[in-house]
Parts: C-alpha cells; structure tokens; sequence
RNA sequence: GGGCUUGUAGCUCAGGUGGUUAGAGCGCUACACUGAUAAUGUAGAGGUCCGUGGUUCGAGUCCACGCAGGCCCA
C-alpha cells in the first residue's frame, strides 16, 4: 500500500529544520509569502539594526524570535509584511575595534594613520561577522530581507539623515550649544569616557574642601529659616571645586531629605550664623559634646563652639530660596533674576558633604542638567569676538576680571604667594609647573578659601582625599567643562512626545508609561555631536567667526555649494565627486558664505542613535526615493527590541518621528495621508535579558555563555523559539536552561508527533485521504469529535486573540494545553479503538477528519512560534492532495503553510455546554482512577456502578451526554444518578463568601458559624424554599454553597464540587471479564515480544487451570480474538512448548503462533 | 542615589475586581495502564506566598516601610 502520510520512526528536530530550510530556499517561500500578499493591506514592522562587528549572541535568537512571531502570524492574516533587513555600521564599538585591530590610539589617527585609511578600515571591519548573523537569520528561521538591507554608511542613507537634519535646521531644532565634558587644558582637548576609563587615570589627590556659607535672602519664601535664627541664616554647601565656586548659580538640595537650622559660630570668624545643613550630617560638623554649650556664654576665640539644632524641614522647602551671590565678580549674562537660588537635584546624596550641593552650570554634568531644567543661567562672559565663555579658559586660567578680583583679595588679606600674581596668573589647577614645593605656594583653590574664610563666607576648609581624573597622556588634572556640541532641541517638543507616547502600545506596559514615560517628563536637549571619524558627519559650514553658517540638506544642494565655491576658486574640484560622504572628504569641502566668505565644516560626527533612529526614512532614501513604498511602510505596526533600547533606539525613532512630523512639510502631509497623529511605531515589546539557568548574566568571564549555533543544532530552532516563548512573557527575563528546553521538546513537540504519527499509521492502514471538497456529513461526528472541534475553536479564538495582543506566551500555552491535555491524552487515547477497529465507516472518516482538523489548524497556530515543525506537518498533511488542492483551488493549493491564510474561529461551532460535560467527564473518571487506587483494584478489572449524586437536573443531562466515555474510560457498567430522595447523601453547607462579606461584613463570623450550625432538616429546607431565618440572620440559597460530600458505606471521592462513590464488590461476572481483559493485556504483551506487526495473525493454545479461568476464556472468547487478531483460541489440557504467563494471581501456560 | 521591574513547592511558572484547604508542569517516591510505547494515568511527599507593620470580618492579592535580584540612568 502506498503511504499517504510520511511515517518516521527516528525524529530529530534539528534535522527537520534543515530539511525545511533546504524547502523554503528551493520554493522562495519567504519571497513568495511577501509577494503573494501584494495589494493587500501592509503590516509594518522596523527592523532594529544590528551591528555585525560582534558576534550573536543566544539573546538575539530571542529578540528576533519575537519579532519573527508577528511578522508571521501578520502575514496568516492576510497582511502584506515586507521586513527590510538592515545593518548598524557607525559608532564608537566599530572605531575601537579598529583601533584595537591597527594597535593604534585615537591619537594616531590623521598622524600615523590617514583617516582616509582608518575609515576604510572601519568600513571593512564592521562587516566582519556578517556571516555569523546570516547563519543565525537563517537557521533560527527569522525571515526578514536581507537581500536588500540598509546599511548607514551608504551615501543615500546619509543624505536621507542630512534631509532630516535641515529639517530641523531650517525650524530652529538644530543649534550649536556646549555641553559639559571631561576636558583636558594641559592638551587642549576633550577626553571621551573610553580614556577616562583608561588604567591609571583615577588618581588619588589631595585637594582643597570648603564648606561654603551662602547668605540667604529675607523673604516670605524664606521667612521659616529665621523664626529661631540667632544671626543671618546660611545655607552650607560643600566642593572639592573651590575653583567653581565664582560661577555659583544655584544650590541643589534632595526634596526628600530632611534639613535642619543650627544656632552655632562661624569657627574663623566666631561671629553667630544659623546654618541649614542636611539632618543625617550635623555629626559631620558638630561634636556632640558641644551641644549642651550655651550659646550665651560663647566667647570669641573658644575652641568648643556651641550648637543647637532650632528647626527641621525638608528639601523641598528650601527650594525656591533665594541667596545672595558667594563671590559677586561677575553676574550672569542672562536670566540673572533666576540665579542664585535652591532648587531640587536628584543625584543630591546626604553622604557626604552638607547635603546641599553647590551648582556651577558650566563645570558639572549635573550641575549643568539641573540648571537647564529650573531655568538657572550659567555664569559667563562674552570674548572680544562676542562669544560666550566660561570663567575659566581653555588653557585651565580665570579669564581676567575674575583674576583681577582675585589679585584685590590677595592685596586685601596680605596673602603671601610664592611670586606676585596678576590677573593673568589663576590658574584653577598647576598647570603651569610652578614650584610646589615653595614654602609660600598656594593653590588658587587655597587662595579662594582665605578669602572666604576673611569673608565669613567659609564655615569649614580641609584638605579632602579623593580620586580625581587626570589625562593619561599629561598627567594632568582634568576639567568638566563646557565643549561646544551641537544639540536637537528635544525639549521643545518634549509635551508632544510625551502625549504622544501616550498612544502607543507598549509591552510591558510599564517600560512605556514608567521608564520611557519619566525619561520623556525629564528630557534634555540631544547632544548629536561625536568627536570621531566613523560616521555621518554633520552637515553644517561656517565661517571661521561663527556668523555665517549653512546646512545642507542633499546632495544635489551641496554639489551646487561646491560648484559656487569651485567658482569663487576656494577649492579647484569637488572633493566628493566619488560620492563618499564620510571624513575625510566632505571636511575638504570648502563652502562660500553669502557675504563670499569661506565655510569649514564643523568637524563633529553625528550621534549613531541617529542613524538608526532615523531608519524609517533612510532606510527607503526617502525623499528622494521610493515615497510610495515609504507612505506603505509608515509609521511602524510593530517594533521589539530588548529593554536596553529605550533610551536607544526607541527613544530615536520616536524623537525623530514627533520632530519631523512637527517641523517637516512633507512628513505633515504623508501623516495626513496615513492617519498617523506623529509616531514612528504602534506596538512595541521591549524584551527582557536572556540570563544562564541559575539567573546569572552571561558573561565570557564567567563562561557561562550560551552558544546560539550549538542550541540551534542541538534541538532545533522550533524546540529553541517555543522554549523561549513559553516559559515566560518575552519582558521578564529568561532563565536559560538547557533542561527546560529538554522538557519543552518531549512534552510538547514528542506529544505532537506522536499524535502525528499515530494518525498517518493508521491513515495508511485504512488508505484515508483528506478530501477538501467533500468534507464528511457532520452527524457521523461522535460527542467526542464535536467536543475537540468546540475546543479546536476556542483555541483558534483565544490563540488569535492572544497574538493580536502581543501576547506570545499567552498563545504559546494555550496550544500547548490544548495539544497535551485535550488532543493527545484525551481525545486520542479514548478514541484509539476507533481508529485501529474494522472496515473503513463513516464514524471511522469523521474520527480521521476530525484529527485531522486539529493537527492541521494546531500547526497553523503554532506556525509563527514553530515555523518548521509546523510547515514539516503540514506538508505531511498535505502534499498528497496539493495537486488537486490546485486544481479545485482550495485552502490547501499552497506549497507551505506560512502561504495559507489564518483559520478563523468558527463561533458557531463551539459547543459550550459539551465542553462542559467533557469537563466534568474528566474530573469524574479522575475521581473514580483515585477510588480505584485506594481500594487498590486496577482498571482491568471491570465494576459495576459508579453513583453520583446529583445536586441540579442540569448536571445529570449534562453527565448523560458524556455517559458512555467515562464508563469506557473507568471500566465501570453503569451510573446511578442519585437525589435528595434517596436519602443516602449527606449534604453539606458552607457560607458563601463574596456575597455575605458585602452583606454582613464585620458579623462575618456570626454568620459563619450559624451557617455552620445547620442541621440536615435545615439545609433541605433552605433548598426547598430558598430562604431560612436562623440566629437572627435571614439567609436566602444564594449565601450559601451546598454540597454533597459524603455518602456512608461507599467508597468515595470529592474534588471541586464533584463527589463520586463507586461501587467496588467483584461480582464472578465481573471478575471473570477481568481475567478475560487480563488475558487479552498479556497476549498483546506476548505479540509484542515477538514482534509482531499490528495486522498479523495469530492462534493461541492455553491449558486448562481451574474453572473460573476456562469459563472466562470461554465466555470472552469472541471478545479476546478480535482484540488479538488470533484466528483461534484452543483451550486445552496440555500445550507444548508453552510459556508460563503471571495473571498476577495465577499462572497460564499459554503458547502462540503466528497464522498466515 | 533615582526610575522601572522581579520575588509563590527542589526547578520553571499560573494565581481578574481581597473570600474558606494557594495551583500546574518538571523532578522525586509508589502504584497502575499498555498495539501512540523514547508515550500515558493515579496517588504521595514537598509552601513562613521575601520580611515587618497597616487597612479589613477576612490579605498571596490593597497600602507603607524594608530586604534581595535584574535593567536603565546618575
């Protein structure tokens, strides 16, 4: 007989796989499950681009995973998805590998080594492990094109980014600001965070500490601060920058922590203050011993000073206050009515210091941030050009009107110096190698203190131990500093991100509403700028003074600039007629100004999260090409990344989305078209960490890394993906744990198989063949068909549903139950007999047809999570019938299932109240099993009544349904259907909860106990009536749960509201049939042994023992020969060459041979 | 230090709107079943629901404060 359906014996997911791989390459079945969909409506989703200078790792197979699922299941529905893959290639990662690779430093670039070279370089590198991820797309089965990717370096890409970026140029959102980073003035240039990291950098050093007493201003704001004050009231700041400390514009505080005002003495002046210092840190400035000292009695000059603590508040009080400058030398250019005053800091700390941090907006990233955020000036000066600086120079100098203020002090206090400084000679930090060792030496920090202490403005200055980064290549001390860079101004449209955000998806919620939320609520300016070589660069000329500046913001523009300045004889030909936009050319390109002055590029590189952040646009050289396909592919439906992106790449792509839809004509008027109210994406999952099994974050240190190839080639990509999906909701993270996958593919795919295989044996035996055009007659369908056809479809709706949620474990488990529990351990296993009995009949063909159904929509199901088992299954499904599936042009015509359309739910077919009964069927054969073994009689044996007491009449129509199934399945004759007016059950009472607690709330116990208390006559009362009155309570049926729990004399079970007695006397008629089912139970043991095939023939000889056995062979023979096969069954007094068999309580000697 | 997040059996996880005895799978032990057999059923052992307070007649669930892990940011 030819097989229908493939039958396999050794199965290895692996290499199922593979065989489909090989298929789906063949057939173009990614191509064409794209292609095929043409015209329909578009799903979109954005590929995040990785970058191919690391390897992939085991988190990438579950990133991509998740992206995979929906992109295929949208695809099932009827969606056009196209996935354009793409490949992240600038950025710092690349440029160290480089450098790692050349042995060379940043510094060697444009010496040693031609950036022409480096980026050549660069651009080699970043393609190195292309091959790895190919291998991984491939085999992990994610689909996504990668014949046409994006790549950020290609000069189409840039130009869409420089389009952007006029965009935003020409509407004012793109301006060149200074940001505060680590500088160096011993070389003149800003360190990155990567040197800064470099070994050896963090010094211990000694510096100068003050504790600074800021005057605060008498207002009704501040008016609490003097109710007790004995003087002045003083905030107290501390910095181990006495060198900022003339630019103070503000004081930051911790809104949470508490604050105290302490009455005491200022130690060098001994004059009164009361000062507000952070409660936890009093200890820090005051003996304890001292604070019983009366503050009376003080006398100038004693060392105990007193103190006394008057008032307590928090942070948030004090925010607002006003102070009067420290060191009034200049005053701010702007806003100088917001200076100098507290305002909330959330990296304020109370462990050391005062717990009030002095603000310094030019030298401190924070400092800087919490300015910008409460509206605080900086304080600077304008240069001879007009140009805006800080207090200190380039060169690490007071600029000189400080110097100059400076230099009074110095001659006020007869300050002794080691040589006489003019205003010129401050320098914040000894970077001139003056002579240290010089007994009259000082610091322009110890200068700054003596001045204050003069003052009465200094309350504590100590030599403070503590690292300080110093440049690795002077050993200098560095500055944070403020560096020119050029910003987006996020923050312009940050209450339109905001509220936008609003509308979008996020799985989990809380990453959208809290971490992406609360960054959008305290968003800064972007800082674009990057001062490196691998990367766009920043299309912005200017002329040498700053006045005169143009962005381009194409291609075709900036080759006219160049035509004209070619013109004007500033350049002789274009330096980027190549086409490649990156260093060094496009900074030889020299523009002329309107007033015909030249323009340099301004050097920096533009941020990577740009580029990819810019991914919608660029990725279709939109503008300037391809508006159609743009418009299709606009906004995202779907994005996932993992959670490390939200900053990153979510971040991106939703600034710039928000921005151009709000600066940009053009996207103003696609978003028209497409209905999108400004964001790049509407559903996104931002996957959790994929940890090793103990919840360890892997790392190659620790060796605990998971390679990905290994796991794929192990268990296959299915078995990996499932596990992945099902073992918990992508967001939380993954305990990868080999045992887990071991479990997912025995479980869950060895059941499916074997349904699988179960079916095509005894498909082939009886020569079924699925015939979609003349589907079998529903009455032929058993209750049991019927049952797993309503169940089949409520898991199509709740699969479908779970998927439409972007819920993936949701629809993983469900298929899983319904695949474990439902399909295989119940439906098959009771139907087992209907498939391996008799003649091909019609019940016979609606049992295959309804198995069928279920494996088939199962693997279209599962298809997203499982693309390979299931498209494996489906073509064993169906690939005898596809020609003729073509030809009647029915659902089955396709050559993968990930071409079909998505089976929608038939509602109509979901039998509500069988599913019911199959329900309680379930539970009640469970209940009889566990009577079973507690009387310790097995199965085999037959009983003869099961009695259920019936509570409702539903419940017994119910039961009836499914009668013959659990008779079946227990190997029990009959069941009685008990009532109240048997009189045999014992029913019980128990109050109803939920109800009574709204009623009665705190009599809750009284009413307990009364419910409690109810006598038989009671509870059959309240059954009969519906109401009872009884200590004091009126109680109506629904207060209470009745049960029937007992009935004395029976064996019995209770589960959930079930109780089942069984009754468990053997008769002889029953323990004759049980020797018989016995005796069939050793005989197909015996047929096994020999190995024998299902279809063979046998004649059995047993010899006689004793007459029970004899009747019962007798009796059953029928019975036992068609189990069997035997064609005959002879009782006899000896047999020779017999076996002894163990009937557990007698031997047989029983011998069996093979007929033809 | 801040934001977010997780904590339930040896392991992996479920446990709308508070409700009586907290569940599943795996693993372990025992028994049974057997023509799906590298399957299957039943039972048993196994819990301070991270801790401490609070709200409530009643808290795994709500609130507060902690502890421990994770991510991001400082």
């Amino acid at each position: 007989m030819a097989s229908n359906y493939k039958e396999y014996r050794d199965l290895n997911f692996a290499k199922i796989a593979e065989e489909m791989l090989e298929f789906w390459k063949k057939e173009q079945i990614f191509e064409k499950s794209v292609s095929n969909r043409e015209g329909a409506e578009s799903f979109t989703f954005y590929e995040g681009p990785p970058s191919a200078n690391g390897t992939p790792g085991i988190h990438h197979v579950m990133a991509r995973t998740v992206k995979d699922i929906f992109c295929r299941f949208k695809t099932l529905e009827g969606y056009q998805v196209k996935r354009k893959g793409g490949w992240d290639t600038h950025g710092l990662p690349v440029e160290l590998q480089v450098e790692k690779l050349l042995g060379i430093t940043k510094d060697d670039i444009g010496k040693k080594f031609s950036i022409e070279e480096y980026n050549n370089k660069c651009r080699e590198t970043v393609m190195m492990y292309k091959d790895q991820w190919d291998d991984l797309t491939t085999k992990m089965g994610y689909w996504v094109d990668l014949k046409n990717p994006y790549i950020t370096y290609e000069k189409e890409y840039i130009e869409s980014l420089w389009w952007i970026l006029k965009q935003f140029y020409d509407k004012g959102l793109l301006y060149k600001g200074y940001t505060i980073q680590p500088y160096s003035p011993s070389d003149g240039t800003g360190l990155s965070s990567h040197e800064l990291n470099q070994p050896g950098c963090y010094k211990e050093v000694k510096d100068t500490s003050i504790v600074a007493q800021f005057k605060v201003k008498r207002d009704s704001k501040s008016e609490f601060l003097f109710a007790n004050a004995h003087s002045d009231a003083f905030i107290l700041a501390w910095t181990t920058t006495p060198w900022t400390l003339p630019s103070n514009t503000a004081l930051a505080v911790g809104e949470k922590i508490k604050y105290v005002l302490v009455n005491t003495f200022n130690p060098y002046t001994f004059k009164p203050v009361s000062v507000v210092i952070a409660k936890d840190l009093v200890g820090k400035y005051f003996a304890e011993k001292n604070k019983d000292l009366s503050i009376e009695n003080y006398k100038p000059g004693d060392k105990a000073i007193p103190y006394k603590v008057v008032a307590e508040f928090t942070g948030k009080e004090l925010v607002g206050v006003r102070y009067e400058q420290l060191m009034p030398y200049l005053q701010p250019l702007t806003d100088a009515d917001k200076a100098f005053q507290v305002v909330a800091g959330d990296f304020v700390t109370t462990e050391d210091g005062t717990g009030v941090v002095h603000t310094s907006p030019t030298f401190g990233a924070d400092d800087f941030r919490v300015a910008k955020q409460n509206g605080i000036p900086a304080l600077t000066l304008k240069d001879e050009a007009g140009n805006e600086v800080p207090t200190v120079d380039k060169k690490g100098k007071f600029v000189s009107p400080i110097g100059e203020k400076l230099k009074e002090g110095v001659a006020k206090f007869k300050i002794k110096t080691h040589k006489p400084l003019g205003a010129d000679d401050f320098y914040v930090k000894n970077y001139t190698d003056e002579d240290e060792s010089h007994p009259d030496y000082k610091t322009t920090d110890v200068i700054i203190s003596i001045i204050l202490k003069e003052e009465n403005k200094a309350f504590d200055v100590r030599k403070y131990e503590h690292t300080y980064p110093h440049s690795w290549r002077t050993d200098k001390p560095v500055l944070y500093y403020p560096l020119d860079a050029w910003f987006i101004k996020t923050t312009a449209l940050k209450d339109k991100m905001v509220e936008l955000n609003k509308t979008i998806n996020w799985k989990p919620e809380s990453t959208g509403t809290g971490r992406f939320g609360n960054w959008l609520e305290n968003l800064v300016d972007w800082n674009l700028s990057r001062s490196r070589y691998w990367g766009t660069p920043l299309p912005i000329w200017r002329t040498k003074d700053g006045r005169e500046e143009i962005c381009i913001g194409s291609l075709e523009q900036l080759n006219k600039e160049i035509e004209k300045s070619i013109a004007k004889g500033l350049m002789k030909k274009s330096p980027v007629e190549k086409g490649d936009l990156h260093r060094p050319y496009v900074d030889d390109v020299i523009l002329v100004s309107a007033s015909g002055q030249p323009m340099y590029r301004e050097t920096d590189l533009i941020d990577v999260w740009f580029d990819s952040g810019a991914m919608p646009y660029a990725q279709w050289h939109y503008p300037f090409e391809n508006a159609t396909v743009f418009e299709q592919n606009y906004p995202a439906d779907f994005i996932a990344e993992g959670v490390d992106q939200t900053r990153g790449w979510f971040f991106t792509l939703h600034a710039i989305a928000v921005m151009l839809s709000e600066s940009s004509d053009v996207i103003k008027a696609v978003n028209k078209k497409v209905g999108n109210g400004g964001v790049a994406f509407k559903n996104v999952i931002s996957n959790g960490l994929v940890l090793d099994k103990d919840g360890n974050k892997m790392s190659k240190r620790k060796g605990n890394v998971v390679n990905p190839f290994e796991a794929l080639s192990t268990y296959g990509a299915d078995v990996v993906r499932w596990y992945m999906i099902e073992n918990a909701p992508p967001w939380d993270n993954l305990k990868f744990d080999f045992d887990g996958i071991v479990e997912t593919q025995r479980r869950f795919f060895g059941t499916l198989l074997n349904t699988y295989s179960f079916f095509a044996l005894y498909a082939n035996i009886d020569g079924f063949v699925k015939d979609e055009m003349n589907l079998g007659d529903e009455k032929h369908l058993t209750n049991l068909d019927r049952w797993i056809l309503s169940k089949l479809q409520t898991l199509t709706q709740e699969v479908t549903k779970a998927y439409e949620e972007y819920e993936p474990t949701k629809a993983a488990r469900a298929i899983q139950n319904f695949v474990n529990d439902h399909l295989s351990n119940w439906y098959v296993r009771l139907n087992r007999k209907r498939f391996w009995k008799g003649e091909m009949t019609q019940d016979k063909k609606a049992a295959y047809e309804t198995l069928y159904e279920c494996i088939m929509v199962t693997a279209q199901l599962m298809s997203p999570v499982a693309p390979f088992f299931s498209d494996w299954l489906y073509k064993n499904l169906t690939d005898n019938i596809r020609a003729a599936a073509i030809k009647n042009n029915t659902p089955l015509r396709f050559a993968s299932i990930h071409l079909t359309d998505l089976t929608k739910p038939e509602t109509n077919r979901i039998e509500e109240d069988l599913e019911k009964s199959m329900d309680y069927a379930q539970r009640i054969c469970s209940l009889v099993h566990s009577i079973r073994k507690n009387s310790k009689i097995k199965v085999r044996t037959p009983l003869k009544k099961i009695l259920l007491p019936v509570v409702d009449d539903s419940f017994a129509t119910r039961i009836k349904t499914v009668e013959e199934i659990i008779l079946a399945e227990v190997n029990v004759k009959a069941i009685e259907y008990i009532d109240d007016t048997s009189g045999i059950v014992v029913k019980k009472v128990k109050p109803n909860l939920p109800k009574l607690g709204k009623q009665y709330g705190p009599k809750m116990k009284e009413v307990s106990a009364v419910i409690a208390s109810m006598t038989k006559e009671e509870i059959a009362a309240i059954e009969k009536t519906g109401k009872l009155s009884k200590g004091g309570f009126d109680l109506s049926v629904e207060d209470v749960l009745i049960s029937s729990e007992d009935i004395p004399g029976w064996a019995v079970a209770t589960e959930g509201g079930i109780t089942v007695a069984l009754d468990i006397n053997i008769t002889d008629d029953l323990k004759r049939e049980g020797i018989a089912r016995d005796f069939v139970n050793r005989v197909q043991n015996m047929r096994k042994d020999m190995g024998l095939e299902v279809l063979d023939k046998i004649g059995i000889e047993v010899e006689k023992d004793g007459e029970v056995v004899t009747a019962a062979l007798t009796e059953f023979k029928e019975y036992i020969s068609v189990e069997t096969q035997a064609l005959s069954l002879e009782l006899k007094e000896k047999v020779a060459g017999a076996s002894d068999v163990d009937m557990d309580e007698f031997q047989l000697k029983v011998k069996i041979s093979v007929k033809k």
